[in-house]
DNA sequence: AGCTTAGCGA
DNA sequence: ACGTCGCTAAGCTA
């Protein structure tokens, strides 16, 4: 019997359901009806908007079923009970007129059933295929520009609500919702029924608005609660309620949409087809509709072929004049405009921008003066929403050009990430492929050495399509992202992050470039003596850097005992020297591991010298989209690893100083953050109470563990559960806790006994994040970061142990990760508030370096400490420890 | 160019 | 087989 494993990352099903009557209303008044009408006098601008957007959205959110929902004209059973319903509202427009029906039969002619019902509206369709397509496992796309809808809302619903015109169409998803309006979806109804609801004429309370009726909801709990407590309700809108407490009854009856009635449709019915070719060409033909003919055909054809998808024309504008750029820019005011950097070697040498189907390109070189200073303008608003992929980067390159980039409202780097952690690459291309399933042709490459003049132009065609690309993933990213929760943690932690990095690697640290080239003298002396030394041990030379030579001279020639096998031979590593050493005194193993200290420092400090720049500072990159548990990690050079176990290594960090024109550095590092978040996540009420007393908690655990009196734990102890409570938070074995601390497998597996004893809600945590992984997919930070992990149903042993052991761990170094990321935001608001001139430097996972301005060190020190013991309310303290000094190694402590 | 081994950090 | 997440360098093989 074969079982299907349940893939989580995407559902492969996807319904799309469409209000027809509210989104042929939004077409009709999004376009001009004066510029679409057929030769014979009918308007077409609603049925071509309405085409146009479905087309749209079958390319960004590619649903595999759709269906159409139409009211009728018949009366319903809210007309019935209320005859005002829906009253009020302006007569139909005359150029309206026979636009539903020919919608109705593109529609046909396309394959997606509409449907109606005697005595229901649309919504109540919407609301019954929903309900029929979660039950079935779809993942479903609600449009509709009526807030009824947003009662449908789920995990696996979502509601595209558009928010003007019919190029943006955001997804609304409960967080959205509960941003908005202060309550639930499932709240939702129940706040129109108080509030009221003009667009259907229901009048609700006088003098109640959103802000009190959800403040009344989230004190009772429901609409039922409130009127269960109405009396205890003061003041006048109290007496308003009272007094209109049977339209509240009647707005809430109407407002609620039914989800169970009969459709003459199944959902197997609503399984996208292709068009009937015929009736679509007649169709179009009366309508006049030619450019929307190809879109709708290069589609089908495109999802027919399955690997060849067709990328819509751009439409490109001309912007040659100061006044087509302006206007280019402002037809898109509120409007996300994406940007894309065209790069050759290294160097910008032009853009892309796009909307819509609009797109434009500027060589930077061929820019006059004034076109240059609205493109500034315009790169610089913080209010003019900007789409990029990898926007960093391109802060940097126009940077260079004195151009300053913000109001970066979606970056296409950030969502793919935030979606899929574990992917090791978000390069364009490859996610194109992947989530829009066309190839994007990359840009001609530069022929080495000649920068051709023609190049420039070459680059714009694709550029553009790159632009388009990145737009149309933005769109697909976005719905994917609401669809996972991870809107939020984009909006209000990556991409905000995104420029206070920027300014960090901007800032860079300094360096005694001095220092460096001293300490590489004294470790290259190092070097120098361990090799001769090595040498005269075993009577000649051999390269102490190639293992494969090594092995030869240990296992061969000195017939030392073998080591753990590798897939090569047997490891020469320092831990199995240092066993070696032990058992056979070899004077050639201290000669080896002088060695290797001496040139790993060594290849350090020569590392750093690379990137010491001219201003005297080294400027790392912080990479956003790469360790999967949410961490930044550091390249160019890796900041984050800089010696400081060893005496000789931490003598590297006296090379990073505190630069010209400020007073000192300051670190400040959480302590013990991964335990703390641990006790928090567990809940485990002995190792909160060690943390809310302050105790030492390694010394305390190990009072539990080995039932002594805390001042009797010896350092032995102390050490033993420091190593297995750490190993704890990684999937530490028995096995590996015993190989750690040289005790044997029963000792350590008594160890762990004795400290689960103690801490059950440890284990009972641990056991759940696996249990609850396996079943949903993924793990989850306290922030809703989630890491996915299919593998934990995998057939293969080995794989399903990684993944559980990352499962263990995502949620604890994920967290952290969090945390820092959010004091991190906050302490450079707070640095800009406050005028400051101190600034981040660094961030090495659970510590910050600032470099102090002259006389902020005191208020400096107490704001980002602050900040980071006040990043989140867990139920531990977070504890900081500051410290000051000249070099980075001074400052710690 | 890509893999393997090694070693540094949290 | 046996603890997570990273980055870089060197040797070696292709």
């Amino acid at each position: 019997m074969s079982e299907t494993t349940t893939t989580h990352e995407s559902s492969d099903k996807r319904l799309l359901i469409i209000d027809g009557h509210s989104m042929a209303f939004r077409a009709f008044y999004a376009l001009p009806a004066e510029n679409f009408a057929t030769s014979t006098g009918q308007h077409t601008n609603a049925v071509h908007g309405f085409v146009s957007m479905l087309l749209t959205m079958l390319r960004q959110q590619k649903p595999t079923h759709v269906a159409v929902a139409f009211d009728l004209d018949t009366p319903t059973f809210r007309s019935t009970e209320y005859g005002e319903y829906k009253g009020g509202r302006n007569k139909t427009p005359e150029e309206f007129y026979g636009q539903i029906d020919l919608i109705q039969q593109v529609m046909k002619a396309m394959n997606i059933p509409c449907i109606s019902l005697d005595g229901y509206e649309a919504d109540d369709i919407l609301a019954t295929l929903s309900k029929q397509g979660e039950a079935a496992g779809f993942e479903v796309l609600v449009v509709s520009g009526d807030r009824d809808a947003f009662q449908l809302i789920t995990d696996k619903t979502l509601v595209l609500y558009p928010k003007k015109g019919i190029s943006d169409i955001p997804p609304m998803d409960a967080e959205a919702i509960e941003a908005k309006y202060l309550v639930r979806p499932e709240r939702y109804s129940d706040l129109a029924a108080l509030v009221g609801e003009s667009a259907d004429n229901l009048p609700g309370v006088p003098g109640v608005g959103p802000k009190t009726a959800a403040k009344w909801l989230n004190l009772y709990g429901d609409l039922d609660g409130v009127l269960e407590n109405i009396d205890s309700i003061k003041g006048k809108v109290g007496d308003s309620l009272r007094e209109h407490v049977e339209s509240v009854k009647r707005n809430r009856r109407l407002n609620q949409l039914l989800g169970d009635l009969e459709l003459p449709v199944t959902l197997d019915d609503t399984e996208l087809g292709t068009p009937n070719r015929e009736e679509i060409e007649n169709l179009f033909d009366a309508l006049e509709f030619n450019t929307l003919r190809k879109r709708l055909f290069d589609h089908f054809a495109a999802a027919e072929e399955e690997t060849q998808v067709e990328v819509a024309e751009i439409n490109e504008i001309s912007v040659a004049s100061v006044a087509e750029l302006k206007e280019f820019l402002s037809a898109g005011k509120d409007q996300r405009i994406t940007v894309h950097l065209a790069v050759v070697g290294g160097e910008l040498v032009g853009l892309a921008l796009f909307r819509e189907l609009d797109g434009c390109w500027l060589e930077l070189g061929a820019l006059d003066e004034p076109r240059r200073a609205v493109l500034s303008e315009f790169l610089a608003d913080e209010n003019q929403p900007k789409v990029l992929h990898d926007s960093k980067a391109a802060m940097h390159l126009l940077h260079q050009h004195g151009l300053t980039l913000a109001g970066i409202a979606d970056d296409t780097l950030i969502s793919a990430y935030l979606i899929q952690p574990d992917r090791r690459s978000h390069e364009l291309a490859d996610l194109v492929q992947y989530h829009l399933g066309y190839a994007l042709a990359k840009p001609p490459a530069p022929k080495a050495g000649e920068l051709d003049l023609q190049l420039s132009g070459d680059l714009a065609e694709p550029t553009l399509r790159q632009a388009q690309a990145v737009h149309d993933l933005s769109a697909y990213l976005d719905t994917e992202m609401a669809q996972k929760h991870a809107d939020a943690l984009a909006r209000d932690m990556e991409l905000p992050l995104i420029p206070v990095l920027f300014d960090m690697e901007q800032a860079g640290v300094a360096v005694s470039r001095e220092r460096l080239l001293e300490l590489r003298e004294h470790f290259t002396t190092l070097v120098e003596r361990a090799t001769a030394g090595a040498y005269a041990a075993i009577g000649h030379e051999v390269n102490l850097s190639s293992p494969k030579q090594l092995q030869v001279v240990l296992f061969e020639e000195l017939q030392l005992p073998k080591t753990k096998k590798i897939k090569t031979g047997y490891t020469t590593d320092a831990e199995s020297l240092q066993d070696l050493l032990i058992s056979t005194e070899h004077p050639f193993l201290v000669a080896l591991m002088e060695y290797r200290d001496a040139s790993k420092l060594r290849q350090t400090v020569d590392g750093l010298l690379k990137f010491v720049t001219q201003d005297g500072r080294i400027h790392t990159t912080y990479a956003q989209t790469v360790a999967a548990t949410g961490r930044l990690s550091s390249l160019n050079p890796n900041l984050q690893n800089i010696p400081i176990r060893s005496e000789q290594g931490r003598r590297i960090r006296d090379v990073f100083v505190v630069g010209e024109g400020y007073e000192t550095l300051l670190t400040v590092d959480y302590s013990q953050i991964e335990m703390r978040i641990m006790a928090h996540l567990s809940g485990d009420e002995g190792l909160i109470e060690a943390y809310q007393n302050g105790e030492d908690l390694h010394r305390y655990v190990g009072s539990r563990v080995f039932d002594v009196a805390p001042e009797d734990v010896t350092s032995e102890m102390r050490s033993k559960v420091k190593a297995m409570s750490y190993g704890l938070a990684y999937g530490l074995s028995s096995f590996g806790l015993s190989k750690q601390l040289k005790i044997s497998v029963d000792e350590a597996r008594t160890l762990m006994k004795d400290y689960f004893d103690r801490f059950g809600a440890v284990r009972t945590y641990l056991r759940s994040v696996v249990e609850q992984a396996r079943r949903d997919g993924y793990t989850e930070t306290i922030f809703g970061r989630r890491r996915y992990l299919p593998e934990l149903n995998s057939s293969d042993r080995n794989l399903r142990q990684i993944a559980e052991r990352a499962a263990l761990n995502a949620p604890i170094q994920g967290s952290a990760a969090d945390l820092v990321k959010i004091a991190m935001l906050n302490v450079d608001r707070r640095l800009r508030e406050g005028k400051f001139s101190s600034r981040m430097l660094l961030q090495v996972h659970d510590e910050l370096v600032v470099e102090i301005a002259p006389g902020e060190l005191d208020a400096v020190t107490e704001l980002v400490t602050y900040e980071m013991e006040h990043a989140a309310q867990l139920r531990v303290p977070l504890d900081v420890q500051p410290g000051t000094g000249a070099t980075w190694h001074d400052a710690a402590h």
